[in-house]
DNA sequence: CTCGTTACTTAGTATCCACAGT
DNA sequence: ACTGTGGATACTAAGTAACGAG
């Protein structure tokens, strides 16, 4: 396997231990330095970070000197620190800026769960980004309209209620917002007596939104802290015997990794194993791995990452030694040890790595960037697989009501368009049109059909049903069939092999023919996208491999490279936008990816230490007298605080959508005394709509910038995303606008879970993991359409409910008459009881409120979910480390949390240990 | 610097599929 | 056994950001 060295980074990084050694760059350095900041910043805060910190100045950066005003909630956010226990108290002053959102929010948590208590407490330290949160509300997802505007929707999605409620929660939180840090962290408290008030009922449609929009502000947090920190040290204590257990683990752990690819590859299975967790699990793993060490054999490259992992666990031992010392080389290499076992990669590698010594070996080293470091040595693959050609049906559609022969192209498009008649593209204007257009090319000029509006395509709609419902009828053993011949033919361009590992391909189909889905107003929707021809298609493959024939006979490649700089094994441009490509990529399973997404979090990780420098810095900047400078810090305190996006510039020809550095004038309205509405849409025509109570000193500055221009001006006129990350590089190497939201978001998990993860049974658990994972997909504005069933499926459950009441009033009243002596009534159903003790009437009486505590509490939780994605911040977010530590200490089962797949893609967090957390500072 | 390329991550939805309830 | 559900996966659109040329 290699891990090679790759792997150092990665290793460094170290899945163990980590702290330190991150790669990146960044890192270490600050430590100390970063501290330095924080102090300053905080003062008032308070946080504090613990003296260590010290501080250092960092980078010279930027930052000026302490200075900076009081402000700073933001900062006080940061603070990560909740961790830090000690402080909590100072934090959740500061953080209070959050507003009153946040509040909201958490009314609308208390409401729907039960769970609240636990919500009340730990509000404080989270990060800014709780506080954000959630008022936005998210308007519906449907490609079309809905989202966009906050405008009503259409009637569909959730019976509207949906763009209602978000209204409403900004006004809420409006109202709250107002009050001072101080007062709002008071607030929050008392929000939360309140929305327990509120549960209410979900079913009220207006409330629910509005439960929402409180959710969000709950941000809550709070108090909790303090009660978090208790526990902890109970982990920490047990974690001794834990670490044992992890190295024991950590040994074993490699083969687990390696099952796990192993799995991968053949499959299957096991992936189970692979997960850690808890000791008990452990022994499993052992076990396992001890097949799956047998594999290795092949040694998939997932094992290579993995092993780096391992070795990094392996490395429990070593670790700290390592990381120490890596952290503070810049390099992060560390890794080395690794013993790569294929060596062949080690070569190359080089680069940076080295450090260490070992050499490792491969490729990559770190630079995560990807930019022209190798990436692989020896790549082998079968090239990618082409849709089937179309199969005419010969049913003809109507114009003017009679029937039109069309050719076997002009058949296929008008079949895709035909098929699109219950979504909501079928009726968009824009739609029809790019369609039509299209479609009209083929026709020619003179063909019959002069008009779309004339053509009817139900008879090939109707085909179209017919067809599905064929297919839904087959047997069961049909439908295998079916399945495996499709395997046997795709099974060849499923897997590559790099480095010598063997490793699963994303996309390996070619994107077949069909109508343009551009999401929100997009100006190219329901344009043709054609067929991709292997003449328009660019092979990346080892130089030494076999090029892979093509699947279409008589045609060819455009083009066969060898470039072991990039990660792609094909790409095409895409149809609808020539200057834009389509690439097949490994699998997120692979090494490569992986490597590439513990990068990500080590340069999150990074941020940590130096978070408080940076919000000190633009802080100090909120009075710059530079308008770019104060831009900059603007736009960074809005990344920070509210994990925006950064924003790039769009051509025309996309659907009109913005990100921080692109936001317009008319997207921030300033409400007295110091809040700030945000309204836009945002990537996929999401809406953002977030009311958040900011720093005076920010207000005045978007004020500002608001001067003088209308609605549709750039409000940051002197910004753009490569000044900003250029501005952000300064102040630490490789940072980006993006990394505040991985770093908000997993900074957000590991808080809660270790602020409110309470001693219970494992689902308690899991709640309190969902209730985290939830407040994060608030923070990203992660949303997903309402299901099509979600009203009739309330109902359901209200009926249920209902029933049960009704079932309980009867037992009470049969308590009552036990008590006199008397026999129970019969039964609503005409049944007759038996005659009970009173106290077994009781018994049954509590047993009915538990029934009905739990439904109400699904049915909350139902609500309350709706609208919020959680798979997206878990895929692409979370540091699964926290999560598979919190797992270790926890005992909970991994699976629990992580599908198969996403066990697959973060085999190398599996051997995290125990005590492992997000911020340095939070141990 | 700006702009166009290029490479790679993030995201919502469509579809698949296993499971629970009937 | 059947079917409705919702979770998991597949798909591909839509972002971010690094570079290099002019």
């Amino acid at each position: 396997m290699g891990t090679e060295i790759v792997s150092e980074s990665v290793m460094d990084n170290g899945y163990d231990d980590s702290d330190d050694d991150k790669p990146l760059v960044f890192k270490r350095k600050s430590n100390v330095a970063s501290n330095s900041n924080q102090s300053k910043s905080n003062p008032q805060r308070s946080k504090a970070v613990p003296s260590s910190k010290v501080s250092p100045m960092r980078s010279p950066v930027t930052s000026p000197n302490g200075t900076t005003p009081s402000n700073r909630t933001s900062i006080v956010k940061s603070s990560m620190p909740s961790c830090s226990s000690k402080d909590s108290p100072a934090k959740s002053p500061l953080r209070n800026d959050t507003p009153s959102t946040v509040k909201d929010r958490s009314q609308s948590h208390k409401d729907q769960s039960e769970c609240k208590s636990e919500h009340e407490d730990s509000e404080d330290d989270k990060p800014i980004s709780f506080i954000r949160s959630r008022n936005s509300s998210r308007p519906n997802k449907g490609p079309s309209s809905s989202r966009q505007l906050s405008s009503p929707q259409p009637e569909k999605k959730n019976s509207g209620d949906q763009p209602l409620d978000r209204a409403n929660k900004t006004i809420k939180d409006e109202s709250d917002d107002e009050a001072p840090i101080s007062l709002i962290m008071y607030r929050k408290k008392n929000d939360s007596g309140i929305s327990g008030a509120k549960q209410v009922s979900i079913d009220e449609k207006k409330p629910l939104a509005k439960k929402l929009h409180q959710n969000g502000p709950t941000l809550k947090n709070e108090a909790p802290n303090s009660k978090v920190l208790g526990k902890r040290p109970l982990e920490k204590d047990s974690s001794p015997n834990q670490s044992s257990l992890k190295k024991a683990k950590v040994s074993a752990s490699p083969t687990s990794v390696k099952m796990k690819q192993d799995s991968v590859k053949k499959e299957s299975d096991d992936k189970g194993r692979v997960l850690v967790s808890p000791k008990p699990m452990k022994a499993k793993q052992l076990s396992t791995r001890e097949d799956g060490t047998d594999d290795d054999d092949d040694l998939p490259i997932s094992k290579r990452l993995k092993s780096d992992s391992s070795n990094s666990k392996t490395s429990a031992a070593k670790p700290k030694a390592v990381k120490l010392s890596s952290t503070s080389s810049a390099a992060k290499p560390k890794v080395t040890r690794v013993v790569s076992p294929r060596s062949k990669a080690m070569t190359k590698n080089s680069k940076k790595v080295t450090k260490d010594s070992k050499y490792s070996t491969s490729s990559k080293s770190l630079p995560s960037s990807g930019d022209g470091q190798t990436k692989w040595t020896t790549l082998v693959h079968n090239g990618v697989i082409f849709p089937p050609p179309y199969k005419p049906h010969g049913i003809k559609i109507l114009y003017k009501g009679k029937p039109v022969d069309l050719t076997i192209e002009q058949e296929e498009v008008a079949t895709m368009f035909a098929v699109m008649r219950e979504t909501e593209y079928y009726n968009k204007p824009q739609f029809r049109e790019n369609f039509w257009n299209d479609w009209r090319i083929l026709l020619g000029k003179k063909h019959v059909i002069q008009k779309l509006d004339e053509c009817d395509f139900t008879p090939i709609y109707e085909w179209h049903l017919e067809e599905k419902e064929k297919k839904k009828q087959m047997s069961t053993e049909e439908k295998k069939a079916a399945k495996e011949e499709k395997l046997k033919l795709e099974e060849k361009y499923m897997w590559a092999v790099v480095d010598g590992v063997k490793e699963k391909v994303g996309n390996f189909r070619v994107e077949p023919p069909g109508l343009f889905r551009g999401r929100g107003e997009h100006p190219k929707m329901g344009k043709l996208k054609r067929r991709i021809r292997p003449c328009e298609i660019t092979l990346n493959i080892g130089k030494d491999a076999p090029i892979p024939e093509c699947p279409i006979t008589g045609e060819s490649w455009k083009e066969v490279k060898h470039d072991n700089t990039v990660t792609w094994l094909a790409f095409w441009n895409d149809p609808i936008n020539p200057k834009e490509f389509k690439y097949v990529f490994l699998a997120a399973s692979s090494s490569l990816k992986g490597l590439s997404d513990k990068e990500k979090y080590e340069k999150a990780r990074n941020l940590t230490d130096h978070i408080d420098n940076i919000r000190t810095t633009y802080t100090k900047n909120f009075t710059a007298k530079d308008v770019k400078t104060r831009q900059i810090a603007v736009a960074t305190y809005l990344i920070d605080k509210l994990a925006l996006r950064a924003g790039n510039e769009k051509d025309d020809d996309e659907a009109d959508t913005v990100g921080c550095c692109t936001l317009k004038v008319g997207n921030v309205e300033c409400i007295p005394p110091n809040k700030i509405k945000f309204d836009f849409l945002g990537k996929d025509s999401i809406q953002y709509v977030n009311t958040v109570e900011v720093e005076p000193l920010v207000y005045k500055a978007i004020g500002q910038f608001q001067a003088g221009k209308s609605k549709s001006d750039d409000l940051f006129d002197e910004l753009d995303t490569s000044k900003l990350n250029a501005h952000l590089k300064e102040l630490v190497p490789g940072l980006t606008a993006k990394v505040f939201r991985t770093y908000n978001a997993s900074i957000t998990l590991d808080a809660m879970l270790n602020q409110e993860t309470k001693d219970g049974d494992v689902n308690q658990k899991i709640v309190v993991y969902q209730k985290a994972n939830k407040e994060v997909a608030i923070i990203c504005n992660h949303q997903r359409t309402v299901s099509k069933s979600h009203g009739a499926q309330i109902e359901k459950l209200a009926a249920r409910l209902e029933e049960l009441r009704e079932g309980l009033k009867e037992l009470k009243t049969n308590l009552d008459r036990a008590k006199k002596g008397k026999p129970p009534l019969e039964g609503s159903d005409g049944k007759k009881l038996r005659n009970l003790e009173p106290n077994a009437w009781e018994k049954k009486i509590a047993q009915q409120n538990v029934k009905i505590e739990k439904m109400e509490r699904d049915m909350h939780t139902k609500e309350d979910l709706k609208t919020v994605a959680l798979g997206t911040s878990k895929i692409n977010y979370l540091d699964p480390r926290i999560t598979v530590a919190w797992c270790k200490r926890h005992e909970v089962p991994i699976e629990k949390i992580f599908t198969k797949s996403l066990l697959e893609k973060f085999a190398w967090a599996m051997d995290v240990e125990p005590e492992f957390r997000f911020s340095r500072q939070m141990v």
